[in-house]
DNA sequence: ATCTGTCTGTTGAAAAATCAACGCATTGGA
DNA sequence: TCCAATGCGTTGATTTTTCAACAGACAGAT
């Protein structure tokens, strides 16, 4: 409990707010708390919600899925941060994503609708939250628009370079981690797994990129 | 000038306000009006900007392009609507997207920063503007994802019927326009024009879909 | 220590996309 | 009316991806 209270004053939603704050936040807002296996899903494609989650612990994957089981991942959560706050506040009829939790998780659930409407108990923390939410889901959008810069690509190579340049970049040093296993990566940029790891060997035979496991570094 | 009042008022960011209030809000926004002659680049990618923008009239479309040309489109913007409005409340350094007139325009330029921080005067429109650019937002990103959901697929008719089937949808009917020509429907899907126009045709012969110019319709 | 499941890299065949080039139709000027 | 520019579809050669299958490395469980 108080590991949890140490998480959420790190919650950019809750930026700018003291601890005291957040907990009668939470109470107006009639945040649910939930805990996920490992492998549940936490939200399924197809469903409504007006709820988003905050992730306290754990790991969750945002990602879709088409006829023929090609998967598509958005993004990996971290704990503090958020997901599936856009389709919640755009009021989607039918989310186009699963929430899956990769590993054992616990996560806050927040109705969407009550961040903005005025609380009527002396709560007057609701314009805060607005802002910050704002900032959160402008940032999202701009993730989104990297992801589909690299995507848009035309070859492995392309996308592979794009997304790890960036990656070097985000880092401040061609070394870095990314938090993907090949699968995952592949499933990211929107290409084959087998074709990824041979455009990795042969840009290692190059000698333009060094790596191990999901260890990287560009030269 | 009348024309312009007309348009403001079904702007979604200054949904709820009335004619005089969105003066009021415009002067203390210190909006600038800009005019754009066709093929003019508004915004360039790599620049710095706390502005968004709001099209008054003509059609702006956003774009990026990757050092061989090829060009990847995000969106073409209509009159009343916004655009870099993420980039600009994330306070991106550098904003990775081209915004290009592609007919003579009259655009509206608002700081992203003045929207936030209250005003000083007696204007107190901010906590709905907050609002309101929160909603626009979070429908923005709705459509990014929706723009990955397509370009995912791995093969060009599958990106296509994608694409032609949610455009249906969105028209509540298997007859509809598109907003693009062949080339820059290619540029939005991220596949090649010739095997678009080729899996086209094919469509047409195997009697999925009929069309003519940017009119489609799908059994 | 062994077994088992998962992850990664490799390979070759098949499928699909890209690229370059061309012809035809349409449009807007000169 | 003629010309130039643009958009669209077609084709065939080339490049790249996808697909399926397999083997080695590794980690965790028994």
């Amino acid at each position: 409990m108080e590991k949890e209270l140490e998480i959420l004053k790190n919650v950019e939603l809750f930026g700018g707010m003291a601890e005291k704050e957040i907990r009668a936040v939470l109470f107006c807002l009639g945040a649910k708390r939930v805990k996920a296996q490992k492998r549940e899903l936490v939200l399924r494609s197809g469903e409504r919600t007006n709820s988003f989650g905050v992730l306290l612990s754990g790991e969750v994957q945002i990602y879709q899925e088409d006829y023929y089981g090609n998967r598509s991942i958005f993004d990996n959560v971290r704990p503090g941060e958020l997901f599936a706050e856009s389709f919640a506040c755009a009021g989607t009829q039918s989310i186009p994503v699963n929430a899956l939790a990769t590993e054992e998780s616990e996560i806050l659930f927040i109705d969407c609708g009550r961040l903005a409407s005025p609380c009527g108990h002396a709560c007057d923390f609701h314009t805060r939250l607005v802002r910050n939410m704002l900032d959160i889901i402008a940032k999202k959008n701009v993730a989104l628009t990297q992801r589909i810069d690299f995507t848009s690509r035309r070859t492995t190579r392309e996308k592979l370079l794009a997304y790890l340049s960036e990656q070097a970049r985000l880092a401040g040093s061609g070394s870095f981690s990314i938090p993907f296993d090949r699968q995952e990566l592949a499933d990211y940029l929107s290409v084959d797994r087998s074709g990824l790891s041979a455009e990795l060997s042969r840009l290692r035979a190059e000698g333009v990129l060094e790596y191990h496991k999901n260890r990287f570094a560009l030269k």
